[in-house]
DNA sequence: TAATAAAGCTAATCCAAATTAGCCAAACTT
DNA sequence: AAGTTTGGCTAATTTGGATTAGCTTTATTA
């Protein structure tokens, strides 16, 4: 990784853990391991720093958007594979959620540093309820609701069901942000979760099997 | 009120909206209509102002745990009172919750102060969850444990029952607090929320009028 | 291979904000 | 009603940290 891209690493680790202001440009300097002034061949101020991870930032959600997708926009076409959609398959789906959102390095970072900085800004409060409110819930409102169609999941309000299913995940996000020891502990819980989950909104298992023979 | 509690009212405001770094003493001066040295008469310096806050956050915390309380250390005794609670009284229940947290005035700038400098110092990350996640999980567990031994909620995880209740509470109060224009909209969802919760954990309703009858 | 650009360094410089000095008037106190 | 405290002001002073100046070395390139 070249230096330019170095100073935007390190800058996004330090605002992630003390926010902007509390961050000396000294300080990314000393992590990439050069001294305060020669930043300012790569970047013309502190503010250009922070900016460049902003606009990284945007271009990484835009493109994890996409991938997230199953089939593109063509989700429709997998139907399928949620009529026969298990109970381990379902802990699977929030399990990846919430481990990705937690481990995914550049994902993790950006969250706190938004966390910490999203009222200063309201393009960043913005920034922030989009990537970890509404399309969330927006795209796992679209899954469940294919499951509702093929019969795997049984309500007459997707979308608060989808808020049942995503709002702990969110809120154990949070917790584990804080306090990073409490991880195991949350993990545990957010399995009980959707185990209480399939259960509340879940066809009854020998549905399930009928519907799988009926295949 | 006097000079010295204008001075953290308006700090309190003004830290919430921008975080510690970003508030000159001459603004909180300024707010409170004197010049930035007379702040020095009564504080002895801009960190002071800080801990000052935090000290009379943490006494409110203190207090209110114990109006949150029906019957303080004894509420036990009122477990007649859940045996017949009905979808309103929730629903009021988690309205009340919301609206307390979203609109009194004090914990709104705590709560927002909190978010942004929970990172500097883990005391603080502590307090926020304490106040925000641990706490109303815990008190509205013993109170969700009642309603379940009087047979007018159903689960066999009552933990994992008040984090289906709670969770979406607090996600939607994320979100009001980062966008106030969507209150309303949250409000009709946290309505939907808890009608769907009784559904899914609430006794039938003809149970319930049986109970009544029975009393 | 000389010329130029890139990227680093040390030693200033600059500047915005916090803080201190020192004065003054109003308001208690005795 | 003189003395003292309280709380305000203006005018410094201080300081921490961002930024600039100007030099040097290493890489590019004509």
């Amino acid at each position: 990784m070249d230096t330019k891209h170095r100073i935007l690493d390190e800058a996004l680790t330090l605002f992630s853990e003390k926010g902007y202001a509390n961050v000396y440009v000294a300080d990314i300097a000393a992590r990439v391991g050069i001294k305060a002034p020669s930043l300012y061949k790569h970047y013309r101020n502190k503010q250009a720093i922070f900016d460049a991870i902003i606009e990284e930032m945007n271009k990484r959600f835009l493109e994890q958007a996409g991938a997230l997708q199953i089939n593109g926009a063509d989700a429709k076409a997998d139907a399928d594979i949620y009529k026969t959609i298990s109970e381990e398959q379902l802990i699977t789906l929030g399990n990846n959620l919430f481990l990705y959102f937690l481990h995914d390095d550049y994902t993790r970072r950006f969250r706190k540093m938004l966390t910490i900085e999203q009222f200063h800004d309201k393009k960043l409060a913005d920034a922030y309820m989009k990537q970890y409110a509404d399309d969330p819930l927006s795209y796992q409102g679209m899954l469940f609701g294919l499951m509702v169609a093929a019969g795997v999941l049984q309500t007459d309000n997707v979308e608060i069901m989808t808020l049942h299913f995503y709002a702990p995940i969110y809120m154990l996000l949070t917790i584990c942000d804080r306090d990073p020891s409490r991880e195991k502990d949350a993990v545990k819980t957010l399995d009980a979760h959707i185990k209480q989950f399939n259960k509340l909104y879940g066809r009854s298992e020998e549905q399930i099997k009928k519907n799988r023979k009926k295949k």
